[in-house]
DNA sequence: AAGACGGGGGC
DNA sequence: GCCCCAGTCTT
């Protein structure tokens, strides 16, 4: 049984019909493949829709204040991904006079792009012969193939690049990239692979060794540490409150928050109050204190588990940089933010 | 080599 | 509760 023969022809019957996949154009090909980093075709998908719609050419993302794309990018996380692709954009149009790089050497370079996104453009826009590795890859040849290196491993990712590179269709390697990628995502899949109509269950090894449910092998990942989390809801009587630019290193980088102040463990009104006699936006002045939600809100993220309370603050006027609440819905906010500003209903206040 | 980086969805 | 998703960057 022909591998690659095999997939190319089960995707020319499978393949769903994508936006992406009627273009070559290589800004919204490299536009839908950050948006595909570690984000399923499902939650991409209008993402996508929306970018296309509002930049349509790279000029016009690259002309964009970085907080609009960062709000048109709210709700999808791993925002380096967009901060990475407005820079780079920038840099296109600055630098190269708009002109997309052409050969996987150069386009690797891009900030934000690796070597799968690199291989996916080179490939789809250009004809390159480079194999795209992502998560389907792994598993499709892992199985396939039965091979135990992990796959998060500096061991692993050449190995699996090194095999999908043999694999590929030199002819069509952009049509072979697509397809193996399409094959896991909708025929191999990581739970309850359909092996029973696979085209290649013949010669499956790890079919045939009854360990399809073992592979890939994937090294352990530290388990996400609980933080406690209160922000501040600033309601000043003339309809203000208190954004503020998260510009650390850390999660949200450029989006905006109510003003934070993270504990040990969980904190009650008292404690609160307490910290907030010394908080400078408050400094000297008479205020009222409730808890918004009784038990905190738990927002799960791959590395930490956020115990979140939101605590209403009402005050005559506030003595630091304020927005109007009427225009809280411009900035860019993570989703915890963003479904307690939709849930606590400012227009009431 | 190991962590950090989001949010949604499947089971 | 754990794993995965059209991965990349930093330490």
């Amino acid at each position: 049984m022909n591998f690659t023969k095999t997939i190319i022809h089960w995707y020319s019957i499978n393949k769903r019909s994508l936006p992406w996949r009627e273009t070559q154009n290589p800004y919204k090909i490299w536009l839908s493949e950050i948006i595909l980093q570690q984000t399923q075709v499902k939650q991409g998908l209008p993402y996508y829709e929306a970018f296309v719609s509002k930049y349509p050419t790279i000029f016009n993302l690259a002309k964009a204040p970085e907080s609009e794309v960062l709000k048109l990018w709210q709700g999808l996380g791993y925002y380096s991904r967009a901060r990475n692709l407005h820079s780079t954009a920038k840099y296109i149009v600055n630098e190269l006079q708009g002109n997309f790089p052409n050969t996987f050497k150069d386009i690797i370079k891009l900030k934000g792009v690796g070597d799968y996104t690199a291989s996916a453009i080179a490939s789809i826009c250009f004809n390159e012969v480079t194999a795209v590795v992502d998560g389907n890859v792994y598993r499709v040849l892992s199985r396939y193939y039965n091979i135990d290196t992990p796959i998060n491993s500096s061991k692993g990712a050449k190995e699996f690049k090194i095999l999908a590179q043999e694999l590929i269709d030199k002819k069509q390697p952009a049509t072979f990239n697509q397809a193996i990628m399409e094959f896991g995502a909708k025929q191999c899949t990581p739970k309850n692979p359909d092996c029973e109509n696979c085209p290649l269950n013949q010669s499956c090894l790890a079919l045939s060794k009854q360990k399809t449910d073992q592979l890939p092998v994937k090294t352990k990942t530290a388990k996400a540490k609980k933080k406690h989390f209160n922000f501040l809801v600033f309601i000043s009587s003339d309809g203000k409150t208190v954004l503020e630019k998260r510009t650390g290193k850390g999660i949200w980088q450029n989006l905006y928050q109510f003003p934070l102040i993270e504990t040990e463990k969980s904190t009650n009104e008292k404690t609160l109050r307490n910290a907030l006699k010394n908080n400078t936006l408050l400094y000297n002045k008479k205020f009222e204190l409730t808890l918004y939600n009784d038990e905190p809100i738990i927002h799960k993220l791959s590395h930490q588990h956020l115990y979140t309370k939101f605590w209403i603050i009402t005050v005559e006027n506030i003595k630091t940089e304020t927005i109007y609440v009427k225009d809280i819905n411009k900035y860019p906010v993570p989703i915890l933010i963003g479904n307690f500003i939709e849930s606590f209903n400012f227009d009431l206040v």
